[in-house]
DNA sequence: CTCAATTGAATTGTGCGCAATATAAATTCT
DNA sequence: AGAATTTATATTGCGCACAATTCAATTGAG
């Protein structure tokens, strides 16, 4: 339909935008996949699977949380979590308890063997590292441009 | 590179490492789910899940090709793709046909459908640039980066 | 030419991720 | 206090992802 001409101001044209390997969500999308497919052997040997560890790595920092406090800081609801906790809870590694001043909260503490498996789990950030073949330093700098642009789509989505 | 001496390579202390906001993987992990929710009411009007509408922009690109193909371009297997592909056939959007030359071979061609939902599916990227608040050449300088990320950690995958 | 190995898809089972809905507890508003 | 609203979690249903397995078609070695 549109050829060249009106087109000339615009950014991109259309039909160059709508290519796979122009698009940044599918460099997302694909690279979270990639890191999936290097933790799941790491992960393995915990017992863990990605998002379990990213709970674990949350309730590491600070446990006997509720559920939603869980959720913000991990940008997963109810839906995601509650089976995933009690897989976990399956597992050994956590308790669930409601909290007695709210009747409505579950508050996710860890166990004795939750809190031991860290040590086991601090292997496993150097290992990432050595796959990724980058320094730290240029790791950290990529992760807050993606953080940055994260937490613009997320506004986007509050207005 | 490695301007800054032996120190750019020195690695984090492990409790450093293991704080969630250090994690790189969570922001790209993050991110990724962020794009789906921006991208989530775009695609409801083409009537399509984000990986379904990353089929079609490959497809679009190049179609009548095994399911294969689009595996490797996608970074997805047929345990992710057949069903998938079944839900864009029943949509009328592709076909699905047993190659003659090669019996194991299903390929994939688009419908007229699928050829004409790509102009209501043009006007997607404009809406996502501006959801992410950046310039077109921010997003693909960041782009550039994840891939090259992605790149070596599937690299990190073969050996 | 035969039979073993390989290849391309499909199938099965598990675990997210999220929308929609449900439910019960807490809060707010008359 | 009682009703309406809000809040925290749980449930259901659908659609990915991916490992593991199956199966038929093709290729390759002897």
């Amino acid at each position: 339909m549109d050829s060249m001409g009106i087109m000339a101001r615009k950014p991109m044209a259309a039909d160059q935008a709508l290519r796979l390997d122009n698009q940044i969500c599918f460099a997302v999308y694909s690279t979270a996949h990639a890191f999936n497919r290097v933790y799941k052997p790491l992960l393995d040997r915990l017992g863990l699977t990605y998002p379990q560890y990213l709970v674990m790595l949350a309730l590491w920092e600070r446990d006997d949380v509720p559920v939603k406090d869980l959720g913000e800081r991990l940008f997963l609801d109810s839906g995601t979590l509650t089976p995933l906790l009690k897989r976990l809870e399956a597992a050994q590694l956590i308790r669930r308890t409601r909290s007695t001043e709210d009747e409505r909260v579950v508050l996710i503490a860890l166990t004795p063997q939750g809190h031991a498996l860290r040590e086991k789990a601090k292997a496993v950030p150097q290992s990432i590292l050595a796959a990724s073949d980058c320094t730290v330093g240029e790791l950290l700098a990529m992760k807050d441009e993606i953080v940055a642009l994260r937490d613009r789509l997320n506004a986007a989505l509050g207005e």
